[in-house]
DNA sequence: TGGACTTTGCTAAAATGATG
DNA sequence: CATCATTTTAGCAAAGTCCA
């Protein structure tokens, strides 16, 4: 895709998911519940919401959603209530869910009708570092707690769905955020694992984001930084989690500025970049008498975000 | 030149934490 | 519980260094 080439999709009207199964897998499992509201971007309001149960004979999962079988059963128009659900998301104009990885794979098959719009996931999203957030993949009670959301009842659709709605309504940026979760994001501040994760790639290559293996072979092999810039003759060692910055950003912007990224402490590093719960290179650094930095040093040396 | 030792960094496996 | 994403760590081989 060419993200530049094109223009970025309007999204003003959102269809906030989430379910709850009976477990883990599509063709085990059941989907027992649907939730989902429709959101106004613009306005940061919700106008429509709807939750259902649907009829399961036995849920493995009772202990984690709290759904019993036997609620599922009573009598209620599920069915009237998935038509508006799918009227719901005609008017939308992409789909957001946490865990889109989880969700998605759940629709097209009964009782969950196949969804055509472009999907937004929120625990990859590229969150403001302000929130610190830890990267990688957030969680909704870390996201909920970092906008002072309160989820009503955790792990029931519609209150998830609800504190995600609450939680995009606080979100100052959220086109931006959004489009970025669509992948129209500035090429430099995408985060490519959480992106490829949720734009519904088709081949299990292209979700995967990049192994540990391929890091270090880019770190160690084929990316020649910029022989000049501020970190120009620097090589960087991370350690542990930042919470602005997912390590392929770091990495990215590291080499951007002339240094060198490597994954190992030795004589020849400079600079260990040590993050929230670091290794045992902290450690191996203080015994080198390296410079240790932590996130705000680090973006200190590395200056604004690149456009 | 060659043996001994140190340093470097690649790789696989394990650990952790997220989802229901 | 199953699965996925991310990170750390230990082990190992290759490369580098030192010295007789």
């Amino acid at each position: 895709m060419t993200a530049a080439a094109a223009q970025p999709p309007s999204l003003e009207t959102l269809l906030i998911l989430d379910l709850e199964t009976t477990g883990f897998s599509p063709e085990k499992h059941r989907c027992i519940e649907l939730g989902a509201v429709l959101f106004s971007v613009s306005l940061r309001t919700t106008l429509s919401q709807v939750s259902m149960l649907f009829p399961v004979d036995q849920n493995p999962a009772q202990r984690i959603n709290r759904i019993s079988p036997e609620a599922s059963q009573r009598p209620q128009p599920w069915q009237q209530t998935l038509e508006l659900f799918q009227v719901m998301a005609q008017h939308a104009d992409a789909a957001v869910a946490h865990n889109v990885g989880f969700d998605r794979r759940w629709f097209g098959r009964p009782p969950l009708p196949r969804l055509t719009l472009p999907w937004v996931c929120t625990c990859t999203a590229p969150w403001p570092s302000h929130l610190g957030l830890r990267p990688g993949r957030v969680s909704l009670k870390d996201l909920a707690r970092a906008h002072e959301v309160q989820i009503g009842e955790a792990h029931r659709a519609l209150a998830d769905c609800a504190a995600l709605a609450r939680i995009l309504a606080r979100c100052d940026d959220l086109e931006a955020l959004l489009l970025s979760g669509l992948g129209w994001s500035k090429p430099q501040t995408q985060d490519k694992t959480s992106l490829a994760s949720c734009r519904g790639s088709t081949t299990k290559q292209a979700r995967r984001p990049r192994t540990r293996m391929q890091e270090c072979s880019d770190a160690n092999h084929h990316k020649t930084p910029s022989p000049t810039g501020p970190l120009a003759g620097k090589t960087f060692v991370l350690t542990g989690a930042l919470s602005s910055l997912s390590r392929a950003e770091v990495h990215q912007r590291i080499e951007a500025a002339g240094g060198i990224v490597r994954n190992c402490v030795s004589r020849k590093t400079t600079h260990l970049v040590a993050g929230f719960n670091p290794g045992s290179k902290l450690d191996k650094a203080r015994s080198l008498g390296l410079a240790i930095l932590d996130e705000d040093g680090l973006l200190k040396c590395l200056g604004p975000r690149p456009i």
